[in-house]
DNA sequence: AGCAAGGACTAGAGCGCTCTAGTCAGCGCA
DNA sequence: TGCGCTGACTAGAGCGCTCTAGTCCTTGCT
């Protein structure tokens, strides 16, 4: 295992000074044509590749942005897929650092910030919100998803998701449509209040039935619904599967929050409200790579109506 | 934000040389324990961390693995899961890179090599095992969950995962079991096999049924199974699942593999067969940070029989 | 002809660490 | 007294890049 050739043996190789095989590589201008092709053409032979390592050592700025997220969601997983192609757009690098059932938040933003990252985009961070401005003092920090005072923050408009939700039934003919709320869960409020505020709109009467965040909750919803309910938007998937199978007639539309995976499984096909990962990508990294400090802002997407099997119009 | 603090500080604001402060904080002997302490205490109340990146550069080792892994399967998170621990007890640090819709494998794996790991572990690798391969000759390089040649393996074994099936449901007093087969899919024919064997073995006749790897697939195989079938052992999830969903009695026992997350949820129950991702979290870094340059070696664990609501003795 | 301007390229000092090769006490031992 | 030893500590040369401050050579302009 020889080493690896370094810039100095691209140089060597090219006939040109280390300092120009720089220049090549990072595209900035300083070279002629023709010498950059003769550069890119040795270092492809020699099988050269720019140490990373040493890149963020030298360079002023790291251009590096720190990404937190969490194993088990696979919303997360969404997250990251969208946030590759935004931070190259914007010029940045991104590194990974996981959240796991044994791996706390705080040691996975204490290794990114060992990597010198320029900034941090954590996904749903659970770390008390005196902790995360703390790190907002010292690098643009930015929240996805959850709302927290004191950093910057990036997520969807639940008001307007439940909104969705419920003028989506309302197209179908529903008129007697109860929401399954998701008590004091993050975003429940705003959800309950939305749902409210459409029903009066169209001169209905709103009927909130307590509920959770799980199947359970969902199922035991189910049992409370008076039975001349035709239509439900529950809190999130979960609870609104549990609603599924738990429910007195087929005939029951249902509407659940968040388009998770069980959500699309074959046999549920769980109409939901989904959150925009792309959107809530590119609003985060705005935010991440935001020159100035600024005071924290908040920027709100919109989430999408997806409509699956579960939700019909009213027979 | 003025700059972070460097050793140089510390040594400084301790009294000593930098080269103390680095010995004093990557723990190495060369420092009296007075002076052990004088410099931790200086370091906390500049609150200096070392740089990670010039940590990896100026090492002669990096001990660094870099893992890919796969945003979309939740099983990959199992994995990063336990490979932390893992990675941490072997002394080595871990760097992760996402592959996902958009960023295909090849990338990720650069990423990595631009970190300059000094090995690889590639969570079910799909690039040819030409290129894995080639990979391999630069550094140790291991597939996890996927048999290629070439590279260092760890895997499960799936005939093992098999026979705790059926053993299970023989167990239970089943002696019609049917195999719902994966066709060609990876692993499938060590299930069937290992299926066959143990039916032979308890003296009963084997009853493999064309199968697949989704919920449509199982569903269409529930019609086919004769009707004295009482059990079915699935190729996976998914199409357990389906066969769960169009079963014509509630009395089919039902056994899949994999233990993905909707097996999981509270309405389906079914009871699997689970890689133990510990367990090969721990088989690959062993690959992973073995120092000679052996030949490529396979490792293989066994699975685990997860009970829950989808297997029950004959009526 | 004389000079400024700009393009192509190089020298060399960092970046914040690690690590080898020291220096310098202090001590035991013959 | 002199010697080697050991333990505590320091000097300084990298690691592989980036980037500022040049040098040198054309050009264009007056």
């Amino acid at each position: 295992m020889n080493h690896r050739p370094t810039m100095e043996d691209v140089a060597a190789h090219a006939g040109v000074s280390r300092a120009l095989v720089s220049i090549v590589y990072r595209e900035v201008p300083g070279a002629s044509d023709e010498t950059r092709a003769r550069v890119f053409a040795a270092g492809d032979e020699l099988g050269y590749r720019p140490d990373h390592r040493a890149r963020l050592l030298g360079r002023q700025r790291t251009r590096l942005i720190g990404v937190a997220f969490d194993v088990r969601y696979t919303f997360h997983g969404d997250l990251v897929e969208a946030l590759y192609p935004a931070a190259e757009s914007l010029g940045y690098d991104l590194t990974l650092s996981a959240v796991t059932g044994s791996r706390r938040e705080a040691v996975a933003i204490q290794s990114l910030l060992d990597y010198r990252c320029e900034s941090l985009v954590l996904l749903g961070p659970t770390s008390p919100p005196s902790a995360l401005a703390a790190l907002a003092e010292a690098q643009p920090t930015v929240a996805v998803a959850r709302k927290v005072r004191g950093v910057h923050v990036a997520r969807t408009d639940d008001a307007a998701g439940s909104r969705l939700a419920v003028e989506h039934l309302l197209s179908l003919g529903h008129t007697r449509i109860a929401h399954v709320d998701g008590a004091r869960a993050p975003g429940a409020a705003e959800r309950r209040t939305a749902y409210r505020r459409v029903m009066r709109r169209a001169g209905l009467e709103p009927l909130v039935v307590p509920g959770g965040l799980t199947e359970a909750a969902g199922a035991a919803a189910a049992r409370e619904l008076p039975s001349d309910v035709t239509a439900v938007a529950a809190f999130n998937d979960a609870c609104g599967i549990g609603l599924l199978h738990a429910r007195r007639s087929p005939d029951l539309s249902i509407i659940g929050y968040d388009d998770s995976t069980p959500a699309r499984l074959d046999h549920i096909q769980l109409t939901t409200i989904a959150q925009n990962a792309d959107r809530l990508a590119s609003a985060a990294l705005e935010l991440a790579t935001c020159e100035d400090r600024d005071p924290p802002q908040e920027v709100i997407t919109e989430p999408d109506l997806v409509v699956r099997a579960t939700t019909k119009p009213v027979s």
